[in-house]
DNA sequence: AGCAATTTAATTGCGAACAATACGTTATTT
DNA sequence: AAATAACGTATTGTTCGCAATTAAATTGCT
């Protein structure tokens, strides 16, 4: 007869080290970008802004997986420390355009340079770096099958 | 000549697909726990009081790496959901001792079989979860390590 | 074409989580 | 007894998801 008991341990544990691992990844992240007044997810909605911009909220939501709930207050913070402008757009009143300003896109290869630097730092080998990359992989399509699943779209 | 150019898009991709994939569990653990009205990180500091039960707020602090400041509030939800009982020591005034309330030790093992069941619809298989589990080690020592460097304790 | 109903986009508000800081009370040390 | 340290609480700012609201565009019907 086979073991059918859940095993709770391995499950515990990697709900621990996931939970704590993506909060020391937070830190590594505040700090690389503290000279930048960026934090980490205004990084990420900039990384996306930098490749595709001009876009609208409802695009960069898309891309982030954010309702526009989120980015809202978050984009206005990014337009305040001027790295964005936010208009809405003529042809389709109800949608708001954001775009680069000219300070986003001289200080890109800065911030790109810090980040690298830490990374640097950070001594990951590029065989552990694709690792990691492979296994997240593994585990979110795993975990969209899931979501998909059980959320009524 | 060596490549000395930095790995920008690398770097960036293991950002992002962090990013997303956390939300994604954050997701995950938030259905599997809806049924107990715990959240994700009121989980997590259950699972550690199952196990550790009575602590004090700072030695649960210390187990979770949250400071007081963080937990206060979230232990006053569990306590109004019935899950603890926080009273003063005796000995010293200053700490706050959690314990376990009967209905949280009577209802652990419904919260452990359902979770667990909700790990099985994930459809991971043990390499899969030990390769996951192995990959976050190695980038958390990375980041202990840097963290240690970068943060005047 | 003109008006009503529906859909879409963004904003706002709420509750929860987290970090950082300041504050007040209680212990300990000198 | 006074200074210092430890501990928990309160406060502020950011992020996130969800629900309700407002405004604009589209569709359907007559």
């Amino acid at each position: 007869m086979p073991n059918t008991q859940p095993p709770i341990q391995l499950n515990s544990q990697l709900c621990f080290q996931l939970y704590t691992a993506n909060k020391k990844f937070n830190k590594f992240y505040q700090d690389a970008l503290s000279p930048f007044s960026l934090t980490y997810p205004q990084y990420i909605a900039m990384l996306t802004l930098w490749q595709y911009a001009p876009l609208s909220v409802k695009e960069l939501g898309n891309h982030l997986h954010l309702d526009s709930g989120t980015l809202t207050p978050l984009l206005k913070r990014l337009e305040s420390h001027n790295w964005i402008k936010r208009e809405r757009s003529h042809k389709d009143e109800r949608t708001v355009i954001i775009q680069l300003t000219h300070m986003a896109v001289t200080n890109r290869d800065s911030v790109f340079k810090r980040v690298s630097n830490c990374f640097k730092v950070l001594n990951l080998t590029p065989q552990e770096k694709a690792a990691c990359s492979e296994t997240i992989a593994t585990i979110e399509a795993h975990l969209d099958h899931y979501n998909e699943q059980h959320n009524a779209n």
